[in-house]
DNA sequence: TAGCAACAGTTGTTATAGCAACTATTTTGC
DNA sequence: GCAAAATAGTTGCTATAACAACTGTTGCTA
């Protein structure tokens, strides 16, 4: 039988890609010392980049349930790559920070996480990249968010 | 700055429209009262086009760790949707195979699946499904799978 | 302004993911 | 033929994923 959407598993391939992907990028990782999870590292190149954010916000930003962010980010406290402070305003809120400890680790990490994008992409052009975004975004808003 | 492979989390989409499927497909099964995860699903649907398979084989198949099948297969197992048959040459393999119960989820459930899989496709080609794959393939070759 | 809904975040539970270490067989190499 | 290596599968452990239920706080409204 031909091999289509319809009778292909439809995410059997992205997510045979997407665990190739983390346990290359973990494996790396682990073989340089880097001490961090591929989801630990998403974390701290978000707030590396937004500098100070919340729960929600990061669950946003990551696609990830925000209980999955609060234990994360657990780890990264414990760690002492981030650092929790209070908002004085709304006292539910707990703004999000990187520690001076969690800065060097993003400067660490991040020159092999730009060798492993390089990497990954080999071979491949931007308008491929500009495919691959078109489908995947379509293919995104097709599913619906209530059954 | 320019969305580009580089800049961008190579994964990030990936991993986003996956999650979005899944949680899709998870909620679709239950609200239907399929009673079956994801995948539990995918291994149900294996066994049924494989008749009668090893753990290894389900592993290779499905692009997911050896640990992982032996404890999905162990919850269907439980459910009595799957059994294990001994191999009498070597006795270190167990075969696996559906149950008639397994056989009537199989049934029950692809129709389901099927639908699902016209929704997250509508409105895109084959050719669209062929540059995906073209794309995906190319990414997980890419991959050194040695560190 | 009292009561309740909405919001921010945490904790409990179950499932998947993957590494390491383990048992029990079978195959290989000398 | 026998020790070592390879193979099939399980178990222990830690991490991520997501739903439900929970605490505490803030905003809304009758």
């Amino acid at each position: 039988m031909a091999d289509t959407f319809i009778n292909n598993p439809s995410f059997f391939k992205l997510d045979a890609t997407l665990k190739k992907l983390r346990n290359y990028w973990q494996k790396m990782f682990d073989s340089r010392q880097m001490d961090i999870t591929v989801d630990q590292w998403l974390l701290v190149e978000n707030l590396y980049k937004h500098k100070k954010t919340t729960h929600n916000e990061l669950a946003r930003n990551t696609s990830k349930d925000i209980t999955t962010i609060s234990r994360i980010i657990e780890l990264l406290v414990k760690k002492g790559l981030v650092k929790r402070e209070a908002d004085t305003y709304d006292r539910r809120k707990i703004y999000l920070q990187l520690t001076p400890d969690g800065t060097e680790k993003y400067k660490a990490v991040k020159p092999l996480v730009h060798e492993m994008r390089k990497t990954g992409w080999k071979s491949l052009t931007e308008a491929d990249y500009a495919e691959l975004t078109r489908i995947l975004d379509t293919i995104y808003n097709n599913i619906p968010t209530k059954v």
